[in-house]
DNA sequence: ACGCTATTGCAAAGCACTTGCATCTGTCAA
DNA sequence: TTGACAGATGCAAGTGCTTTGCAATAGCGT
């Protein structure tokens, strides 16, 4: 079994658990979120499923992303255009540094800003519940190190 | 004269400076935005505005708030329900917390978390330019230190 | 005061996303 | 397997925010 099938077989399990239907159309949005390892928002996997099953529809789609957010199953994220974009939620928490020039969304993780951003809110006298942090950036040209694929 | 007639006389050099025309709608904005200590959003704008000229359409604060972000007056920002709230950009830098239970908006900065941010953007051979940092926090009860108007 | 052209108001359009409704299809029981 | 019910789907229409085409209006320099 591929991971991707693993992770379809996740997804399922967690449908079923709430005693939602495992239909064509979710299984092949699973598929094709377990696949991905991009960011794409709702067309974006639309057209991958289409490619797919020609009789899909945008608004399943949709549809299928809430109950999969519902779910726990993604995460949606949107950055500074506003559209809705996901991603597969079977991994660490991470934040977002997006290239200004390509569009390009790279994932990383710091335990130091998490810790600094509950400590701020704390002064404030709130207690932190999520945060959104994206980055841009431009990439540096010389000497270019620690980049990521 | 009053720190939001300096404001609004601000504002109004910027766009003769840039050559655009000073009209009464966007005097007219532009004191709603000085006026304003809060982010409100277009709608909103519009509504306070509208009391003090009926005549004042929709389309020409969604013009005027490109032109003014154009001319860097103003900052505009995306929560996460996506609209776009506007606040006059005559100050430091700032983060934002938002009060998840009662949607208020607490503005704070931090100079460790710039650094940070800035930190993170080079290790991932990337130059930072501007990001987004938003909390969302509760309100905790017990002993609240540190609160802020 | 005059004229050029930026700006405005209005209505229509654009876009991402949601929803009403009739139809279809998982799923579970027999 | 079959039957039946409730959940899921496709389509088209509807939302809500924001933009835009166009004719009329009004700043601003001369």
């Amino acid at each position: 079994m591929t991971a991707v099938e693993q992770r379809v077989a996740g997804f399922e399990g967690q449908l079923r658990d709430a005693g939602l239907r495992m239909t064509q159309q979710r299984r092949l949005i699973l598929r094709v979120l377990a696949e991905a390892d991009d960011h794409p928002d709702a067309k974006g996997i639309f057209t991958r499923a289409f490619a797919h099953d020609p009789t899909l529809s945008l608004s399943t789609v949709y549809r299928t992303m809430k109950v999969l957010e519902t779910q726990g199953a993604i995460e949606r994220h949107a950055f500074e255009d506003g559209v809705s974009r996901y991603e597969h939620a079977d991994q660490e928490h991470h934040d977002h540094l997006i290239d200004v020039e390509s569009g390009e969304v790279i994932e990383f993780s710091s335990d130091a800003i998490e810790e600094l951003q509950r400590r701020i809110a704390a002064e404030l006298g709130y207690e932190l519940v999520r945060h959104r942090l994206e980055l841009y950036g431009r990439k540096k040209r010389p000497g270019t190190r620690g980049k990521k694929g």
